[in-house]
DNA sequence: TCGAACGGAGACAGATCTGTATCTCTCGCG
DNA sequence: CGCGAGAGATACAGATCTGTCTCCGTTCGA
């Protein structure tokens, strides 16, 4: 898959003041990671691949996770809060301000999400998929983050007035991840039909956007 | 993952008439790869578990098939002709008659699946999410084959008098791949969720079921 | 009855995978 | 100064992966 060599380490501050220190090796460990997992999938990128973009030693990498699902779950963690917190949460309260127009933002957000040129897929659904054992730690870590951001739809629902809260989430959720599959299978509109699904849904509860519910 | 062994070969017929023939190499072949991608996914499974459960040896295997990937590719072609148009193109026209109440008697067929006990999720979308190569024969063909899903639709559409019927296609294909991933995800009743969006659907386009627009 | 085609069995090559063991270097800190 | 912890480098074990090679048995039709 010639991704090997390459190490993103042993770039020690020659002088200068320490600004941005020389990055532990866990925190190169996990950076690596993240980016290898989030876009080839955990399967597909051997700890070997990690250790020599990381420019850690693999008995280092070891030294650190007893296990590569150790690394595993630690990226899903680190998932959750870049993407999930850091990223989806973030961008859905600044572009809207009423509960009930922030659930269709969440369509807007992923609408950039899907035309960027390293758009990747979801982590979480991707995981999930690679798991056939429903009882693997990693496959339950996934759907648990699958739920956490269900959680924060029930949230933004639930301050909406919504009835029945948990019914509402799961039905926006099946939208969301369904398009996020139809933009993985080369659907670059998938936002933007994916948001008319969620006006429906939102009309349907009785929800305000305030914005004249557009197609 | 404990599935080497118990060959399916070596059952011929002892005496009595050639009412089953012995069944031959290629479609042993073709019939315990598709047990086992569809279970597993491919990347889970190793040729050698193909050819142990099957009966076949590895060699008669590689000279059906000069790759892995084309019996990935035969597969896929499996999948569509015993899935897709055997199972659900058939159910959906078995329990419904007009085009519109077949638009919704997807999700009914969907339901059945999803509370399976050996329900597997979708092959076409694991086998799209485990191939991140873009340019990839077998992803492509995933593709392919998510497209003709998405063509059915669109015939229920056309005749259904859509006026879009691309885009009332692709969303309803939103809905159905959303909710295989939350079924895949434990939501039992992901199916009656996903039939609640596609009644919203059909309700914007004007489509009489002719079943009183249920919840 | 002979021979070609099909297919089974098993070893093998070479790559890659997870995980371990060993040796060395460097750096911070008392 | 000296020491111990952290980390790099490297080889290795053992499993598994795709794909190849050889030998042999069976079957079936000319």
């Amino acid at each position: 898959m010639d991704m090997e060599a390459k190490p993103m380490g042993a770039r020690h501050i020659k002088h200068g003041r320490p600004t941005s220190r020389p990055a532990s090796a866990r925190e190169r460990i996990d950076q690596t990671a993240y980016e290898l997992f989030s876009r080839h999938g955990i399967r597909a990128v051997g700890v070997d691949t990690i250790s020599a973009r990381s420019g850690v030693a693999k008995m280092t990498l070891y030294r650190h996770y007893p296990s590569k699902d150790d690394l595993a779950l630690t990226f899903l963690r680190r998932r959750e809060e870049l993407w999930t917190r850091g990223w989806l949460r973030r961008e859905v309260e600044r572009q809207a301000r009423t509960p009930g127009e922030r659930l269709l933002a969440v369509f807007d957000v992923f609408d950039k999400w899907f035309r960027r040129s390293d758009f990747e897929g979801c982590s979480f659904v991707k995981v999930l998929l690679e798991h056939d054992d429903r009882g693997h730690p990693v496959r339950k870590a996934a759907e648990a983050h699958i739920e956490t951001v269900r959680a924060f739809l029930r949230q933004l629902a639930a301050d909406s007035g919504v009835r029945d809260v948990d019914a509402f989430a799961r039905q926006l959720q099946i939208v969301m991840m369904g398009s996020i599959v139809a933009a993985y299978a080369g659907d670059r509109d998938a936002a933007r039909r994916a948001k008319e699904l969620g006006s429906l849904l939102l009309a349907r509860a009785g929800i305000r956007t305030g914005k004249r519910a557009q197609a």
